[in-house]
DNA sequence: CTGTTAGCGCCTTCAC
DNA sequence: GTGAAGGCGCTAACAG
């Protein structure tokens, strides 16, 4: 039994404006599409009135059935708690405004078949295109999409299996130019820390891009460290062992002799656990102590003086936007990939 | 000239499963809408496969359009990069899972015109209910809302004019809360820091029992700031300002004696505007020299050492979709204001 | 149990 | 210039 909503009023309709302005429904439709040059002065006029006064409003729902397209895109976001997303996600607005598009933002808060139902819900809503910030465990769940289906275009990494357009940062870039950083700053054992998670293909790129860096130096040392972040216990255990490690690494030096060593976060929030903890370990001035350097920028990086690369996020979410646009219009078919640099912004952790 | 979107290929229709089906589209509608027992075990096979063969999935649009609802709801929400409304999104996220919604997430970004768009955008889709985390510059703007427009519910600040349910923080409450707690502190010179917005209503209710908690110590001064955050030069002005304020009311008595200042800031985004001065001020360390107690608990507090009122975010967000269904289903006419307490978390910033 | 029919609100030929 | 008629994909009475 589906009875209407009891609680709003009922909206006017093209109808009703056409009995209130004494005409049919098809000059109302065409003062809609501003094709006024067809209509004259006087039925404009009283069309106007109609529709002022009954505060009518035309119904999308309506009209994209009729038409085939309703303006609708999805944006599938893996994560806003992620300040990253958040970033993206004004990038994605701005466009959508400037397109005519309306983004129908999803959270997938992280979950796969979130995920999944979401993309099946887009879906059956026909929005015309989506943006995905995917979870990316399998192409699988992003069936819906892609070639046969939903134009697509992913942000941040790709989908093994679904090839279509991709904006992201330069990961190559971006983590070289960090890595020398360090190397410059006279660190010589980097330890690059990440998330488990190997099916992400931004984090692989890191990683890869990190080792491939160090090959120019051999005096420098670098090893992956892997920080589960979900799992309070094991994150705790893992926390501790490279307390001893670097205890141990920096023990027997002192200040500016031996081996100095630095952290190098691959995202974000990897940076966000570990300077909780060094800032349980050692105190509010943890930085002075060890040094620690963040891809993404989130707004407490200053506050801590992290060193970070900078996302161009809201490039991102533009183009992004852009190349889905002409996706839907159909003047793309081969898959793009768009990698947009990172920035350096220096801060107390790494001046040594 | 609208053209349908030539970037997705034709999606199969209800008639298309029908035809496939040998049989008509009501049975195919029964199907859907899950009145299975009425279906003969034949029948009900050849459906499926039909579907199955054609990857077949109902037009929600078209549902919509006849059924006269689309089980979508809008949350307008005034600020994504403020933590507060990431995680009240969490919690109405979850509860529209629950009930049966889609949420059409419409972010304002803190510009009026913005909020007035999304309003009518949402309007035009013909949501059944909006949550509305409103800019409240006026009722003006959310004319389309409420009595006589679409039921609506009100986030953390209610808007002067529009009667509506809301559900938010206890104001009153918390800062009491937190006022009493800076007291037994031994803090006796409080400065209640806000941002210039007397139009919001939670800002104007904080200050307010601010003050009224104040009345019960007598030996405890306080005063309001107002810090502008928009404005860059006008921010620095003053936080010098107030620097020398407090560098007076600290120098002459040293260490424990004398007068003690305490910084509560109105809401977590003064909150890091303030420790990011005083970080750069007085360095890593600063919460030793100064200490700031914040209502909001973003994720940086931990890390800053600041104490904090955590709010009940997740469930401000849960509750405000349970009110919207209800209004909705027509089973609630009067506003009702739903107040849930604050939490108080202790940390370095004010132990003394 | 199953199919036919008439719209939901709008756009779009095609006539007048 | 203007309007009537048909149909977008689906549901909801009615019949059979």
């Amino acid at each position: 039994m589906n009875t209407p909503p009891s609680g709003a009023p009922r909206r006017a309709t093209i109808s009703d404006v056409a009995r209130e302005a004494g005409t049919g429904k098809t000059s109302i439709s065409r003062y809609l599409n501003g094709e006024l040059s067809v209509l004259s002065p006087q039925l404009r006029a009283r069309i106007e009135a109609a529709i002022e006064r009954l505060d009518y409003q035309p119904n999308q729902m309506a009209r994209g059935l009729k038409r085939g397209r309703n303006r609708l895109i999805g944006m599938l976001v893996a994560d806003l708690t992620n300040p990253y997303s958040v970033e993206v996600l004004q990038g994605v607005e701005a466009a959508c405004h400037a397109l005519g598009y309306m983004p129908l933002i999803c959270h997938a808060a992280n979950e796969v078949d979130m995920e999944r139902r979401f993309l099946q819900l887009l879906t059956t809503y026909r929005v015309e295109g989506v943006i995905v910030n995917a979870l990316g465990v399998s192409e699988e769940t992003l069936r819906p999409v892609g070639e046969g289906g939903i134009p697509a275009v992913l942000v941040d990494r790709s989908v093994e299996g679904l090839v279509t357009d991709m904006v992201g940062l330069d990961n190559q870039g971006a983590t070289t130019l960090a890595t020398r950083h360090l190397v410059e700053r006279g660190f010589d054992k980097l330890w690059f820390v990440v998330q488990p998670f190997e099916h992400i293909s931004s984090r692989r790129q890191r990683e890869a891009a990190f080792h491939q860096a160090l090959e120019q130096y051999p005096q420098v040392s670098g090893r992956t460290v892997v920080l589960e972040l979900g799992d309070a216990d094991e994150l705790a255990q893992t926390l501790s062992a490279l307390d001893a490690e670097l205890d141990a690494a920096i023990a027997p030096h002192e200040q500016d002799a031996g081996a100095r060593v630095a952290l190098f976060a691959a995202n974000g929030l990897v940076a966000l656990a570990l300077a909780r903890h060094l800032n349980q370990r050692h105190g509010a001035d943890w930085q002075k102590r060890v040094a620690l350097l963040s891809i993404d920028d989130p707004e407490w990086a200053e506050l801590a003086g992290i060193t970070t690369i900078r996302q161009p996020t809201y490039d991102i979410g533009y183009r992004a936007v852009e190349f889905l646009h002409q996706r839907i219009d159909g003047e793309q078919t081969s898959a793009r990939d768009c990698v947009l640099p990172g920035e350096l912004i220096e801060r107390a952790s790494t001046a040594r």
